[in-house]
DNA sequence: TCTAGTGTAAAACAACCGTTTGGTAGTGGC
DNA sequence: GCCACTACCAAACGGTTGTTTTACACTAGA
């Protein structure tokens, strides 16, 4: 069974130079953490996926906790950059949202374990980190309380809504879907992204305004 | 400093009839549970906040796992009688959906460790145990989806939505109530509950529907 | 007074954890 | 052909974990 190392086949073994082996480890640990979770899953588990000793991760390394902080480190700002953009592009703030909704869940279930390990496990990193990734007054959130803010400026949402609630109440039916969602299931990421959008921004605009998209009316496959 | 067992004043030490430490096993498991996470409690943290040793607990527990279960279960069925005495109210569909979700952000807000171990936990659980707790179809999203599909039939909510999907978005912003939530904090569980009951029944209603009570103006305190 | 049962102590168990240390085969530059 | 460096192995470390076993002080009932 267990050829020697005449040549590759095996997943173990290989020495691979560091810009090869880093971007292969966060993969890898994203992984193994979405499977198991942060506190259960072992250093001896990523590095045997990976085809090492787990005393090599320390080349990479310097604790445990560190590789959890760079995998939701990048999940964080990928993500944040990509809602920053849709956030800042034509139309007024309803229309923005409705963009920013979607695009935002379609890289949510596209990138379904990176997502998940970030919105799951941040909170197994020591606080002054946890603060560190999410940044001072949680850049995340902001995105969608200034979107709401401006569309009470520009009158198509009701003073009344505090936008820090709104914008919460948003982040939570977005950051819900990870739970759920399958790929291939029984709803697709453009589906739900547009189902969502619609009820949201119906949700926050005032009452004799209605949003000119109507409702989606595609049967959902399965 | 060590008394000798002259007399109570310790916290440990104590013998109790079983009647009265099982509901404090559950308490104490349900606080370090939430503190710690699943994994990362121990038996023996547990243990000695009882002022017992943790080989102890295995005379009310058969494993570790076990007192998960036995946690989230009750915290389940706690919560489901909750919203399903709401959701059999009187009113139509979107005056009884209004109930439920005050009701429920306020009974989650209220027992707020026990329900943020119910949803963070749950997965820590094997698959079957899971599957025993939700209930064949999701108990939980069931009164939610039903109550969407009777306001389709009520003719208050539009028929191109999809009853499940929207059971996800409402059940997802609710969910996401734990993790900012604190107590005597910038919001009180009721004006969370309100505004987001709002926000929710007027994302789901047709269009040339307007809920009777209006937007709360309440300005929260901070 | 004897007895059965209850709630806990005490101690040990193997297993596994994250981490450290020291060594080393291979490689590219000089 | 030497040297420094890179990527990893090999082995061990102390500590903690969930779990099991045996024993025992105490209590209630007969």
């Amino acid at each position: 069974m267990r050829q020697p190392p005449g040549r590759g086949q095996r997943s173990s073994g290989e020495r691979k130079p560091r810009e090869e082996r880093w971007p292969e480890l966060i993969e890898v640990a994203t992984e193994v953490f979405y499977e198991k979770g942060y506190e259960a899953a072992s250093l001896q588990g990523i590095a045997s996926r990976l085809g090492i000793l787990k005393g090599s991760l320390y080349y990479y390394i310097q604790s445990k906790e560190d590789l959890l902080f760079e995998v939701i480190k990048s999940v964080h700002e990928e993500g944040l950059a990509n809602i920053e953009s849709l956030a800042t592009g034509d139309g007024d703030a309803l229309q923005r949202l409705r963009k920013v909704i979607v695009g935002h869940i379609d890289h949510e279930c596209g990138n379904l374990k990176k997502t998940a390990v970030f919105l799951h496990e941040l909170q197994a990193l020591a606080p002054d980190r946890q603060a560190q990734i999410l940044g001072g007054e949680h850049a995340y959130r902001g995105v969608f309380s200034n979107l709401v803010a401006t569309g009470q400026k520009e009158g198509l949402i009701p003073e009344g809504l505090d936008p820090k609630l709104a914008a919460l109440w948003i982040l939570g039916s977005m950051n819900w879907v990870y739970r759920w969602f399958r790929p291939g299931g029984e709803f697709t990421a453009r589906t739900i992204g547009e189902q969502f959008a619609e009820m949201t921004i119906r949700g926050l605009a005032v009452a004799d305004l209605q949003a000119p998209g109507a409702v989606p009316g595609e049967q959902p496959a399965g």
